[in-house]
DNA sequence: GATGAATGAGGGTTCATTCAT
DNA sequence: TATGAATGAACCCTCATTCAT
C-alpha cells in the first residue's frame, strides 16, 4: 500500500511529479497492459528519469496499485457526488448510478480501460491485495440497494453486496465492451439507461 | 489457431498429449495467471518435455488461445445441453442458463478461473485476436434472450447482444468474486438463481 | 571422416539417397549458411526424414565436412581433366586452370558459395580438420607452377605451394565478388583470363 | 550502424566501454568463431554484465558487424598511412600495400583471424550488409592500381576495382594460411614481399 | 531529490539428435 | 533401413531495479 510513497510531498513540483508519473502510467497500461509497459516507457511518457518512480513507488506492482487506489478513490468520489445531487427515491439512485458510471467511462476511456483489463492483471493485485477502494466503491453500490431494501422499494431475495457486485459486473462488461468494439462502437450511455431500468424493474417489489 | 499441429497423431498418446498439456496449462494458468506462469512449469505439470508443448502450440499466447477456444466451446456445449433440456419457455430457458453457468464455475473451478481472470490478460488475446469461441456463446445467450424478444414475452428496449453481454458480465463478476472469496464463500448456485429471477422480472414485458 | 558413413552403399537407392542428402545439403548450404541451415530443412529438400540424414553422416558437422570433400574431389578432377587436355607447357597449363575455375564457378555457383563462403565457418573445419581434398586441389596448382619452375620457365622466388594457395585466394576471392555481386556480375571467364595472364607474366622468368 | 550507443557517454570510463566490449569481442570471435562465441563470455571477458553489450550494441550481429567496421577502419588507415611515407611511384605504392598489409597481420592476429574468417560468416553479413569500409578499403588499394594505370606503368587489360579484389584475396588467403599454419609458420612477411613483386611484374607494361 | 548507466537473473524458444516403432 | 515425434540442453535478450554521481 505505497507504505514509503511520500504521502505528504514536501513541495508542489514533488507532489506535481507523482501524479505525473501515475497519469503516464494510466496512459502507457492502457495502451500496452500492465505486463508489456515497461518502467522505462512511463518515465519517459512521464518526463522523468527511470530511477526517479522508484523514490514514488515501491516497484512496478505499486505503481499499479497506487494508480488504482487513485483513481478508484476518484471515481468513488464521482458516483457518490452524482448522488448526491438527486433525491432520496432509491429508484433514482439506481439510475443515477448508471447513468454516471457509462459517462466516466466516456470521459475517460484511458482510465475505464486501466481499471476493466488491467485490474485483473497482477496476482498479487487479484489474490493478496485486499483492494479497499474497490470495496468503498462496491459499499457505495451496495448503500443504494440495502437503503432501496429497506425502505421497502426493493427486494430483499438477493443480499445488497452481492446484488452489487453483479451491477458492478455488468457494467464493467458493458465499458469492456465498448472499449474493444473498435469499429461498432454502440451508444453506452443510452444501454447503460436501459440497463438500469432493468435492473430497477428487476428490484423492485411487485404488489402482490 | 494452432496452425501447426504434429502432421499426424500416429498414435493414440500423440493425440492425449496435446490434451494433457492444455489441461496442465489450464492448471498453471489458474493457480499463477498467465503471466506469471513457466512453459517449463507447464510442461513438468504434462508430463512432457518443454519442446514438445512447441510442437502443439506456436508460442505461449496460442496456448493460452487454444486453452480458451478448447474450454468456451466446452462451455458453450454444456450451456446449449442444458437449454435442450427445458422446455421452450424464454423464463424457463434463461433460468437455466444462469444455474448452469454457476454449476459450472462449482465443478471446474480452475476453467473458471482462467476465463475469468485469464481471459483478460494477453493484450494479443484481448485485442487482436478475434475471438470466435466467445462470440459463440454469446450468442447462445443472445438467442435464448431474441427468442424471448419474438415471443412477446421480453421487453425490446435492450438489443439482445447487449443484453447478453451485460448478464455475461454479471456471471463473470459473480463466479470471480465467489472464486477469490476465500473464507466467505457463499453460495453461488443460489445467488445465480436470485440473480436469474432479478433479470427475468426486469426483461419481462408488463402488463400495461 | 565420415568413419560411419556408408562407404560401399549395399543398394544402389542407399547410395542415391546419401547423394541426395548431399545435393540438398550444397542448395541449403548455400542459400542459408551453414549455421543458419537446419538439418530438418535438408532432410525435407532431399526427401527424407530427419533421422535418415544421421544413417549416413555422423552429424552435422560430419555433413558438411562430407559435402566439402565430395565437391572438392570432383573439382580436382575437374581441372586435373582440364589440364590433361593442353600440352606440357607451363604457361598453356597455368592459364587452363584459371579458365577451367571460373567456368566451374559459372556452372555450379551454389557449389562454389559452399566452397568460398562455408569452407570457413566451421571452427572444427578450419582448425581441426586437415582438409585432404582441399591440399590435393592446392597440390594440383602446385604441382603446375613447380613444373614450370623446375623447366625453367617460372622464378623460383616463390615457393610454389604458397604461389598455389594465393592464386587460390584470387580465384576464391573472384568467385566470392561474383556470387555476391547481384546487380553488376562482370565476366568472371574473362577476368579470369586476364588475371592468369598477369600472374603469367608475374611467374615467368625475364630474360636478363 | 551500432543505432543506439547511450545517449551521451558522460564518463570517460563509459566511453571506454564500448572499446573494451569490441576488444573482447575481437579475441573471441578470433578464439571461438562467431557462432560459437557466447554473449556472456564476451561480457565476461570485458568485465561488463551481459545486459551491458546490449547498451552499445543492438544484438550479436551488429556487434559483429561493427568491430568488423571498426577495425577495418584503422586497417585501411593505417595502409593510407603507409602509402603517404613512400613516394607517388605506383610501384612503390603497392609494394608498401604488401608489406604493410604483411606486418599488419603479424601485429595483430586476432584481428586479423577476425576479419579473415569471421568476415564471411553471418548471412546478414555477406549478403544483406553493404559493408563500406570493406569498399573503402578495397577503393584504396584499386587507387594505387588506377593511379598507375592512369601513368601509364601498369597494364588496363584488368580493370582497376577487379585487380583490387583480386589481390586482397592473396593477401587474405595468405594471411589465413599463416594463420592456421600452426607449426610451419612461414615467413609472412617475405612471401607478401614475393607475392607483390609478382603482381607488380605481372602489372607492368612491357616495352614492346 | 534526480539521474540514467549498469546490472544480471530469468525465461521463451530453437533445433540437433535420439529411439521406439 | 527408415521414420518423425519427442527430447532437453543451451542461449540470446529483456527489463525491473540499483546506486554512484
Amino acid at each position: 500500500m505505497t507504505a514509503h510513497s511520500p504521502r505528504a510531498p514536501a513541495t508542489a513540483a514533488a507532489g506535481d511529479k507523482r501524479a505525473r508519473i501515475l497519469d503516464a502510467a494510466e496512459r502507457i497500461f492502457a495502451r500496452r497492459g500492465f505486463f508489456h509497459a515497461r518502467v522505462s516507457e512511463i518515465a519517459k511518457e512521464a518526463g522523468v528519469a527511470d530511477g526517479t518512480i522508484y523514490l514514488y513507488f515501491k516497484n512496478k506492482d505499486d505503481l499499479l496499485i497506487s494508480l488504482f487506489e487513485s483513481r478508484m478513490e476518484r471515481v468513488t468520489a464521482t458516483l457518490a457526488a452524482a448522488l448526491d445531487k438527486v433525491g432520496p427515491q432509491p429508484a433514482d439512485r439506481l439510475s443515477a448510478f448508471f447513468a454516471s458510471y457509462a459517462e466516466l467511462v466516456t470521459a475517460h476511456p484511458a482510465l475505464a480501460e486501466v481499471l476493466t483489463v488491467e485490474l485483473r492483471q497482477s496476482s498479487k493485485f487479484m489474490k493478496e491485495y485486499q483492494n479497499p477502494r474497490f470495496a468503498d466503491f462496491l459499499r457505495l453500490l451496495a448503500g443504494v440497494i440495502a437503503e432501496g431494501q429497506e425502505a421497502g422499494a426493493f427486494d430483499r431475495a438477493l443480499p445488497a453486496p452481492i446484488a452489487a457486485r453483479a451491477i458492478f459486473g455488468m457494467l464493467d462488461e458493458l465499458a469492456l465492451a465498448w472499449l474493444l468494439g473498435r469499429g461498432e462502437k454502440f451508444d453506452i450511455v443510452r444501454a447503460a439507461g436501459s440497463l438500469g431500468a432493468l435492473v430497477l424493474r428487476g428490484l423492485e417489489r411487485r404488489p402482490t
